[in-house]
This record gives C-alpha cells, sequence and structure tokens, in this order.
DNA sequence: CGAGCAGTTGATTTTTATCAAGTAGCGTGG
DNA sequence: CCACGCTACTTGATAAAAATCAACTGCTCG
C-alpha cells in the first residue's frame, strides 16, 4: 500500500498544469510543445450521450481518456445490482491509468460529455520521452488516493446528515475553485446517482436535504440547483460537530 | 480524479520489483545500484513497538516511510473519536508519498514494526536522476486506487457478512502471495481494527465471525489464526451470491 | 397539456449500533 | 508453575439509523 498525505483542498485541482480544457490534452503546462502534438495526434475525440458508455467492466483496457467537458460517472457493480459510485469526472480528469489489461469498472456519461481518447501504447512511448509527464501523473494520482481515503471515511463513519453536507461541501469546493458563484452549486446527477456514491438510498439523501432545507441550511433552486444559505452551519454539520445531528 | 484499472490480483505484491525487504531500500529491481546506496545512505532504520506512532495527522510531512516489517495501521478520525482504518501497511509498503505539506492520517505500529525512512528532498532528487523509480510509483499508486475503490464498494454497499468474508480473503491471499500456507490466515490487528476498517463495530465483527464458525465456513485457531474451510462458500459470502447472507 | 420520471413523504421493517454482562486468553509476577 | 488481572472477545437485549415498501407530487420535455 501506498498512503499519501496530501491535504484536500483546493491546491490541486487549481494547478493551471492539469487542466485539461485549454488544450486537447495537456498533463502539465512545462511540457514539450512536441510531445503534446504527438500525442494530440494519436488521439481521437469522442462525443457522449447521457447515459452513454465511456468504459465497460471487463474491456480490454487499450485506451486512456481524458474528460474535455460534461460529467462522467465511474461505478462498480455487485452480482445483485447493488451499485457504488466511485467517483464523478469533470473536464481534465483523466481514466483508465494503471496497468492492468482489463478494465474493473463502468464509466458512463451523465450528461453530454467530450473525452479524448488516445492508446495505452502511445501514452507509454511518450512517457518515455517526457518523465514530467510521469511526475505530474504520480501526484495526480496521490491526490485521488487521498481522496478515495476520505471517501473511505465517509462511508465507513458518517451519518447520512454528515455524508450529504459533505458532498455538498466538495461540490461548493469544485464550484468556486472553477470560477463560479461561491455558495450556489448545480447538481448534474440525481439523487439515485448521489445515493449510490454516498453509499445511501434515494429516499435518504432526499429526507436528509429536505432536513438541511428546513432548518435552513440550503435553498432549493431551480435547474437542480442549490444554494447553501449557512455554510458555517453545513461545515459543522459536515464534521459532525453538531450535536443535534 | 484519475480512474484506474488494475485487476487486484496477486499481480502486485508478487512483483519482486517491489519487495523491499532484501535490500533496505528498493522500488524497482532495475534501479541503478548507485541510486540505491544514494537513497540508502540517506535514510534512517526506524523501530517502533506496538502502539507507537509512525505519522500523526497534521505533522510537517517531511518524510517518507518504507515498511520493512511488521503491520503498521493507517487511519484517520473524526472530531468526536470515530475511527475509519484506511489501510493496513506490510512490509513493502511505503508511506507518505504526495505533495501535502501536511499528513493527513495517523500511522501507527500494530506489531512491531521497522521502516525505513528518509526525506522527500532526497527522494526528489533520486527521482530526477531515475525516472524508473516514478513509473514503478505511479503503478502502485495506480493499484492503491483501485484497492480504494473495491473498498468503497465494500464500506458503501456491502452488508457485514459480505464486509468480513471479503476482508478474509483478501488476507488469505496475501498470505498465499507471502508464500504462505493457502487457506490459514494470521489475524495481526484485533476486532476493534477489523471493525475500524470494515466501517462496523468490534460487536458485529464478533458475531458475523461466529456465525461463518457456526457454518463450518472458517475455524478459529490459536494466535489470532483462521483457517477457512470452506473458502468457495467463503467466496460467495463475499460477493454476495449466498441467498442466506 | 399531459405523460413519465425524478423526487418527496409516510409507515414499517431490517440491519447494525449501542448498552450490558459475562468469558477466555495471555502475560506478569509471585 | 500457577494465580491473578487485564484486555480482547463473545453473547444477549434493546435502540437507533437507514432501508424498504408504498403512495403521492411536481418538474420537464415532448
Amino acid at each position: 500500500m501506498i498512503a499519501c498525505h496530501a491535504r484536500s483542498d483546493a491546491a490541486f485541482n487549481s494547478d493551471p498544469c492539469l487542466n485539461c480544457q485549454a488544450r486537447q490534452l495537456s498533463v502539465c503546462g512545462s511540457l514539450a510543445e512536441d510531445g503534446l502534438r504527438r500525442l494530440g495526434q494519436a488521439s481521437e475525440t469522442l462525443s457522449l450521450q447521457p447515459g452513454e458508455t465511456l468504459v465497460r467492466e471487463g474491456d480490454t483496457a487499450s485506451h486512456l481518456f481524458n474528460i474535455t467537458s460534461g460529467v462522467v460517472r465511474v461505478y462498480k457493480l455487485l452480482a445483485d445490482g447493488r451499485r457504488q459510485i466511485v467517483g464523478f469526472l469533470f473536464a481534465g480528469d483523466m481514466l483508465g491509468l494503471a496497468t492492468g489489461d482489463r478494465y474493473v469498472f463502468e464509466a458512463e456519461a451523465l450528461e453530454p460529455v467530450t473525452a479524448c481518447r488516445f492508446r495505452k501504447s502511445e501514452y507509454k512511448a511518450l512517457l518515455r520521452e517526457l518523465p514530467e509527464l510521469e511526475s505530474a501523473l504520480l501526484d495526480r494520482a496521490c491526490h485521488e488516493l487521498q481522496a478515495a481515503q476520505d471517501q473511505m471515511l465517509l462511508l465507513g463513519r458518517k451519518t447520512a446528515m454528515e455524508r450529504l453536507a459533505t458532498f455538498l461541501l466538495d461540490l461548493a469546493a469544485r464550484a468556486r475553485r472553477a470560477g463560479g458563484p461561491p455558495d450556489l452549486v448545480h447538481l448534474p446527477m440525481t439523487r439515485a446517482e448521489i445515493a449510490d456514491y454516498l453509499g445511501l438510498t434515494t429516499e435518504t439523501v432526499s429526507r436528509v436535504t429536505s432536513r438541511l432545507k428546513t432548518r435552513g441550511v440550503i435553498r432549493l433552486r431551480p435547474h437542480n440547483t442549490i444554494e447553501i444559505t449557512r455554510p458555517a452551519a453545513l461545515a459543522a454539520l459536515a464534521s459532525g460537530e453538531d450535536p443535534a445531528g
């Protein structure tokens, strides 16, 4: 096991190095233009409609993906259909790193997605020429590992209220990083998807949302948007400091 | 987010590249001897008794660790003391990668531990000379990420029985890889630690263990050892295929 | 405008946590 | 070597949290 220790604060995603939207694919701003062009040429651009599949569990893991716009859900299934969403991918996020020969998760578009796909063999060739790329990817992977550990704490030990509060704050932090309005978060996913991400049911997510609404902590706006009216209260709830739960 | 796809099979840990016991510190067998020597010189060997702390949350993240023997628990705490163990580290595992300036977890010896500690600055200098090292670490990190996603599925969607069955099979797989007897697993951790790893309570772990015993799936042996008498039945329980739960 | 799906709310059940009371294994010291 | 005491573990009774089952509401998009 490798245990990383990055603070899960804003630092990582605000790194312009890792913003992939401006150029077709860039993992580090310091990469030689030449390398970027090579990888760009070896890549294809994909467009997916909501519900369409990017990768399926068990498929041969021949490609890497880089999401350029939209949102992707990555999840695992149990035999009887229980689903755990292990993450949502946004613009700039990568999919399919790692060395196994099969994918071990499903990835589907949540809303219309554009992604950049390229062969692993090309990626490996490029890595040989651009070690900085590997360094940037290692940093990202460690940051992801840290986020995964936070999610384990959430799934293993937090109450439904704490889970939802944490989730909303995470989304708000992401929106703020992306330059959006603070305390106004858009939910691109359904209650069922939130539930499958937080290890709850739709009903519980709905009930807890209502409770937050009743208490004046959040307000529901049109177009699946939530306004955080009392950020401090939400933060207290997320960390379990609120005695009233 | 980076989503990796490695199968969580034996491949990784059986890789002699990553076995750190033979030499003080080696992450890849192909590393230049020179680099190894340099890192070895820059390192200190630590010995810890059970319960002693390797890193504390909030400490300045100045060092990397490599466990050479024993078992370490890595965990996160909530304000009221709820604990989630995010992983157990065994010989050859690394701790403290990642770029944050503070550790965001606690790491303590579970049984007597020896570890190798070295400054991050040394590590960074070495990376510049040995890009293969980074490559090996990226592979590991992605593998860890995959394991973390499996754990999210466990914590978010599996029943107590499924969690314990999965855990025992994981330990058995690890023991087999290490060349131990198949179907005989040693538990270096207490029920409370298993519970905090699986998102349960000690009582629930104890009850589920008893149920497995009663059903003839496992047998308790002296010295915290469990014999898996019906591996197939345990596997069925782990994946939720057993209708009787 | 209306059909269908997402979401909400309520009643009840189930699972697991909590509280409580033992029991057993183990290391220590007499 | 045995007795003691500690801690880990087990088991039982009860409570709490969330799941399940069910009905209804209200967006959103043809």
